[in-house]
DNA sequence: TGTACATCAGTGAACGCGCGTTCACTGATGTAC
DNA sequence: TGTACATCAGTGAACGCGCGTTCACTGATGTAC
């Protein structure tokens, strides 16, 4: 299969998609359609949502008629699957990649908290196929992020808390404190994206909020555990 | 105006919507069509998600032409937006009611959170309306629910914040907490919905994560805030 | 109480549109000989 | 190297459908006298 597009050459978001007369195009084999749709499909649920991407769009940027789609995906649902997919992958990798940088644990754990909140606002094609409800629906295969699947975010997540705090939470679960910070961050992207974070001068950022938060959440969670009663 | 249909009378979910005969309609004239029109809405947001909610189906379940829909909305724009601004203010009342309970504060604060876990999963038409990307958009009047707004969900969580733990949160300020406390109770509703908590036996339920994600946040925000170093 | 009338909520038909999907087909490609 | 052929990716036209919105209209309602 030839490679047909880098992943580091995505145009920009295309407003008015026409069909792209796509100079590599040999003629009447496209030669890598299928990544083209989905990156296609990537690039429309970003602009518009999940709900406002057409499949007549996809096909249009990938300068493919509609019903060459049927090639490669059994339809609609299931070319936003793979999106989801894929999204789970890019995810993961970029969580890793900030582990595994330089600097103290801690560090590298506000950097990955750093990453996730940037995938969500820089992908948000793959994040509305991730976490939308319809797309829980299909991911049966594959499993959720935290499902045990090795190398997948959630393991990624329960790795970096390891690494940073060595000593653990007590009698706490580490999958539980890993639940938790995922719960915050997913709630801190999701609410910057519908435009429900307060902004302005004096006030605090997302990132500002998770590395906080998130450290609220590991230092407290080991003494808070017990305690039903209020503060001492 | 007439009261056409009590808060609580809501029928089951329209699977399969034909106009209503609604015996207590009174010929040509509805008599309470803008409500019935929300109403309709509501529920075929929670049933289909905000993308698979239409107009005409919200019109034939109220028992009315969908062209009767101009006389009371600008569009289907604002319908939505109308379901938004109602649902910010039946959770308000939730959590109202919530706080004003018998118990502890802390018990009063918990039973707060279990209430905007419920409403989440109980209202999902109203929670899709309220914070979708697209309801934002159109959020500037009414505002999101942590603006200034008195009576609003956010005022009251404050409120219960500082009931609950009236010695303060050190030098962090409350607003910031509550901020933190919502993002992770708005990220556990959501993960739920979407299907991405994982369920099991033995495995803590969503009130707990939120419980136990809730104290710790509160107790570990005041330590934490200073320290960037890790755990002692 | 009865009547004339203004108001305006809801009708019904129509519109232009774009959707996802299907179908028989065409023609580029790569392989076997 | 050249040729015949099987494969199958993509074509182009068409489909049935349901969407949001518009329009001139109708008729129930409530008020003024």
């Amino acid at each position: 299969m030839r490679h047909w597009r880098g992943p580091g050459q995505r145009p920009n978001a295309p407003d008015a998609p026409e069909r792209d007369p796509d100079p590599d195009r040999r003629g009447y084999h496209h030669g890598n359609l299928k990544e083209a749709l989905i990156e296609a499909a990537r690039r429309f649920i970003a602009e518009r949502g999940l709900g406002g991407f057409t499949l007549v769009d996809a096909a249009k940027l990938a300068g493919v008629t509609p019903a060459a789609l049927y090639r490669h995906f059994r339809g609609r649902e299931a070319l936003v699957a793979e999106v989801a997919f894929r999204g789970y992958g890019e995810l993961a990798e970029k969580l890793a990649r900030a582990l595994a940088g330089s600097g103290t644990p801690l560090e590298r754990f506000t950097r990955m908290g750093e990453a996730y909140l940037d995938f969500a606002e820089k992908e948000p094609g793959y994040y509305a196929a991730m976490f939308s409800a319809k797309a829980a629906e299909a991911a049966a295969t594959p499993p959720p992020p935290w499902g045990p699947r090795p190398g997948g975010a959630f393991a990624i997540l329960l790795e970096a808390l390891d690494r940073t705090f060595p000593d653990g939470f007590g009698s706490v679960d580490p999958r539980f404190v890993a639940l938790e910070v995922w719960a915050l961050s997913h709630g801190i992207a999701t609410l910057d994206a519908a435009g429900h974070l307060p902004r302005g001068a004096g006030l605090p950022g997302k990132h500002e909020l998770l590395r906080a938060g998130i450290l609220a959440v590991v230092h407290g969670v080991t003494g808070a555990a017990g305690r039903r009663d209020g503060p001492p």
